[in-house]
RNA sequence: GGAGAAGUGGCCGAGUGGUUUAAGGCGCACGCCUGGAACGCGUGUUGGGUGCAAGCCCUCGCAGGUUCGAAUCCUGUCUUCUCCGCCA
């Protein structure tokens, strides 16, 4: 949620800007402005009424008690009149205040000026790729045949147990798994992040947190009896840790991992593009999130870049960054980089991580605030930045790392790896 | 799931209808003191809205209600604790 202040010092900036994200806010703000201003002359009409009735309240308590029963009695006739003038105006601020949340949760976060403009994934920038991509021979599986060939995940007993896009890992396919969480979690402690483990299962007020309610209710999984939400993404639950919170500035940055899996109801998405590994209903995620000083959130955001970059390498697989453009960047995002590896077998890259700024955008809504230092009297709070990105996704990873390191004799894992599965050949 | 008790500022804790505009303490910040510190003394210290400011308004888990007036009384709800039941 962009900060109402925003809007009110420079509205015309925050159109043009969002404009960038093939986002038509003209309408959207000028309701704002209008609400914006309605609510605070209500607001100032209920303050001062409000004062009024706050001293005569305090003059009746006064009179009874210095015996002037009479007194206390008139000045007590007219407080009716006053609180039903109260009362309504309350009623209006709520209003308006309803109305101006419902307006301004609508518009998306400001890109970044590095932004590339563009509508769709074709406008992404790549920033980087590997040199060459490697080739396999005709005779090459894709991951789902690898899979079923070596016993490592068993897609039809998932469909028997829960439905299709709840695969089921077996033998060394589940200890394959187990292996890149540990290797992911052990990677990002090593670089500073606090391991956690966050509940699964999110209320209405952490999904509104981050974004995910009221735009994307339809993409999780909603327990309806308790009224809680199965968490799409780690991020949900991680980033709410901080939820209402108010830091010192020397208590930043904050950093933290998390493994959980991931649930998804990805509605209507089937086919050859979802095959296999490819998209999942239920899926592993290491996360990594960050709460920072909002002039070091672009530091922070390169940092986590380089650190899902230098997994992609110890692991041995072809990769691409991309800056997302304009129309591809999500809505509470300011600047986002995605990274794909290249699926050998299915001769197309694949998204494993996303790593993003999402600037004051999510902690305008969770109040996430900081106090800065300050030599004289105390500084106002303000907002501090979340970043999060994905370290790393799984099942693509799994995909890819299948596909590419196939060979007659076996599956190769990698080095990184092998002190965590306990083998360095899947055969 | 049943019965009972409790939720007050960064923390502890007083407060059962009107100088509580939330006592007191701890912590923190600044100042005095000091060669420098500790101790001591003084001032400040919930958060938010509005305003140049003084001020005013809201905020005692949350949401309603009663009242001229609610931290205080009533209803609902959430959380925690104790006991019972169930249980990995």
């Amino acid at each position: 949620m962009l900060q109402i202040q925003t809007i009110r010092e420079k509205s015309d900036f925050v159109i043009k800007e969002l404009k960038r994200k093939n986002f038509d806010a003209a309408t959207i703000v000028d309701q704002i402005l209008s609400l914006d201003a309605q609510r605070k002359a209500a607001q100032l009409e209920h303050d001062n009424l409000k004062a009024e009735k706050n001293a005569a309240s305090k003059e009746i308590g006064q009179l009874f008690k210095s015996g002037q029963v009479d007194a206390a009695n008139q000045l007590k006739e007219n407080m009716g009149a006053l609180g039903e003038k109260i009362d309504a105006l309350v009623e209006q601020m709520r209003q308006f205040e309803q109305a101006l949340e419902a307006e301004l949760v609508q518009l998306p976060n400001i890109p970044h000026s590095s932004v590339p403009s563009g509508n769709s994934d074709e406008d992404n920038e790549v920033v980087f790729q590997v040199e060459e991509v490697p080739t396999l021979d005709d005779t090459a599986l894709p991951h789902w045949e690898l899979a079923a060939k070596y016993q490592l995940i068993d897609f039809e007993t998932g469909v028997k147990l829960t439905g299709s896009g709840f695969p089921l890992y077996t033998g060394k396919g589940a200890r394959f798994q187990r292996a890149l969480i540990s290797y992911f979690l052990d990677q990002a402690t090593e670089a500073g992040y606090l391991e956690v483990q966050p509940p699964h299962l999110v209320n209405e007020a952490s999904a509104f947190g981050t974004g995910q309610l009221p735009d994307k209710e339809g993409q999780m999984y909603h327990a309806t009896q308790d009224n809680f939400y199965l968490i799409p993404t780690a991020e949900v639950p991680i980033t709410n840790i901080h939820r209402d919170d108010l830091f010192k500035e020397a208590d930043l940055p904050k950093k933290y991992t998390g493994y959980t899996p991931c649930f998804r109801r990805e509605a209507g998405s089937y086919g050859k593009d979802v095959r296999g590994l490819n998209r999942l209903h239920q899926f592993d995620k290491v996360e990594i999130v960050q709460f920072v000083l909002p002039e070091q959130s672009y530091d922070a955001l390169e940092d986590m870049k380089n650190h899902v970059e230098g997994l992609l390498k110890n692991l041995g697989l072809p990769y691409r960054i991309l800056r997302l453009c304009g129309g591809d960047v999500s809505f509470a995002s300011a600047l986002t980089f995605d990274f794909e590896t290249y699926s050998a077998a299915q001769k197309r890259w694949l998204e494993v991580s996303s790593v993003s700024n999402f600037e004051a955008f999510q902690s305008n809504r969770m109040k996430i605030r900081y106090r800065p230092n300050s030599t004289e009297g105390k500084a106002k709070t303000q907002l501090i930045h979340t970043l999060n990105g994905s370290a790393l996704a799984l099942p693509r990873i799994v995909a890819t790392l299948l596909e590419n390191n196939q060979s007659p004799e076996g599956i190769h894992v990698p080095e990184v790896l092998q002190p965590y599965t306990g083998f360095s050949m899947i055969r």
